[in-house]
DNA sequence: AAGACGGGGTA
DNA sequence: TACCCAGTCTT
């Protein structure tokens, strides 16, 4: 009696698979959903499905594995409960809160997004076309909000349900191209529970975290019976991996400029790497390049900042997705009086809350030690070692105007 | 289709 | 070390 309108997504493509066995499926599934999973406190349904925490959730989860996303849904839902107090929240604090989760750009989308659903919707939509078209709302997410949240019978893809599904039903070839791609939508889309469609999602990407992981434990899957890959002793090697480029090496020279026991800060340019945050000021270093020069020049030019850049005071590597990244703290004095805008002083030890990147936040806590300030209560423990300190350089600063 | 975008868990 | 993680956006 119900009328039904077709998702809007995937596009229809009829599926190949007997319906009864996409029922037993999702029976299975769901019983095994129901028979216990992880009580993750955006899972905890205090009064009922909370669309914003289920999205706050849904972004943080990005790329992002729950262990890590965890701490920070849970300061963010206690300092900011509503949409509306996210919304209503200054950006520099929001992005603060974030520092350390990465993929910066997350953080902003989400913004603008409580933002724009609350002048537009007045609150999330619930539908997957009007969440999609919010900004950082992709197929994903958009699938996961309105089927989590809002009961919408819609599939949710992620890491996790490529992988089940791809050996569920043995899909072949790169994961990332598209013929893989829309093979798996497709299964996706004609797995969707119309009762329960949040459940069945959160089961499949349930059943990829703790047990169809990269090494399957097949013996704990309540599907293995009718797993195609399993059959053809083939799950551990499916889906292929993903081909990675190469990472490239970047060097950024940090300033460290301190004033009466504070240290500057600007903010990250609204593009690229750590778009938007807090940071020292900083420039690359390119091959064969002088970071001093390089820094005193970007320094001028972006920040109206005329420095002096003097000795090393540490440095920082990191692994990220796609480069080497390697973070040179320049102890750098006043050539002139700084300008009045765009530049934050921060109480040296203060600087572990200050909004910087992670990588930013060790290099801190190097300088620090070499300085001899109190280092920041986190972070940067690992690289202490490499601190390049210099017997004449553990005096506190006295770099004035 | 490919690259940019962080940081950390895991084997 | 290599791969992956409840992906999205831009070339």
């Amino acid at each position: 009696m119900t009328v039904r309108r077709a998702p809007a997504y995937p596009p229809p493509v009829p599926a190949p698979h007997a319906p009864a066995r996409l029922a037993a499926l999702r029976r299975r599934l769901l019983a095994w959903w129901d028979a216990g999973h992880r009580p993750l406190p955006w899972r905890q349904p205090q009064r009922g499905a909370d669309p914003y925490r289920v999205w706050l959730a849904e972004v943080m989860l990005q790329q992002t594995q729950v262990v890590t996303a965890t701490p920070y849904w849970l300061r963010f839902v206690e300092r900011w409960p509503t949409l509306e107090a996210l919304a209503a929240a200054r950006d520099e604090d929001v992005l603060a809160a974030w520092s350390g989760l990465g993929y910066y750009a997350r953080c902003r989308n989400l913004l603008a997004a409580a933002r724009e659903a609350l002048r537009r919707h007045g609150g999330l939509p619930s539908g997957y076309d009007a969440l999609r078209a919010l900004p950082g709302f992709g197929p994903y997410t958009a699938g996961a909000v309105a089927s989590i949240a809002f009961a919408a019978p819609v599939p949710a893809v992620d890491g996790n349900v490529t992988r089940v599904l791809s050996r569920l039903f043995l899909v072949e070839g790169d994961p990332a191209a598209r013929a893989a791609r829309a093979r798996v939508a497709a299964l996706a889309a004609a797995l969707v529970d119309r009762e329960r469609p949040g459940d069945l999602n959160q089961a499949l990407m349930e059943l990829g975290a703790t047990v169809c992981r990269p090494s399957p434990d097949c013996a704990r899957c309540p599907v293995a019976a009718r797993c195609a890959a399993r059959a053809a002793g083939r799950a551990a090697e499916l889906p292929p991996p993903r081909r990675r480029p190469d990472k490239v090496r970047l060097v950024l020279a940090c300033a460290v400029v301190v004033r009466e026991g504070r240290v500057a800060l600007v903010r990250r340019p609204a593009g690229g790497l750590f778009a938007g945050l807090a940071a020292f000021p900083a420039a690359e270093v390119g091959p064969g390049a002088e970071a001093g020069a390089a820094l005193e020049r970007e320094a001028r030019e972006r920040h109206g900042l005329r420095l002096r850049a003097g000795e090393e005071l540490g440095r920082v590597e990191r692994v990220l997705t796609h480069r080497l990244l390697e973070l040179r703290a320049l102890r750098c004095s006043l050539a002139r009086p700084p300008p009045e805008e765009g530049i934050r002083w921060i109480p040296a030890d203060e600087l572990d809350g200050a909004g910087l990147p992670a990588a930013m936040r060790a290099l801190a806590g190097v300088v620090c030690d070499v300085l001899g300030q109190a280092p920041p209560p986190s972070g940067g423990a690992r690289d202490r070692g490499r601190a390049r300190a210099r017997a004449n350089s553990l005096a506190p600063p006295r770099d004035f105007v």
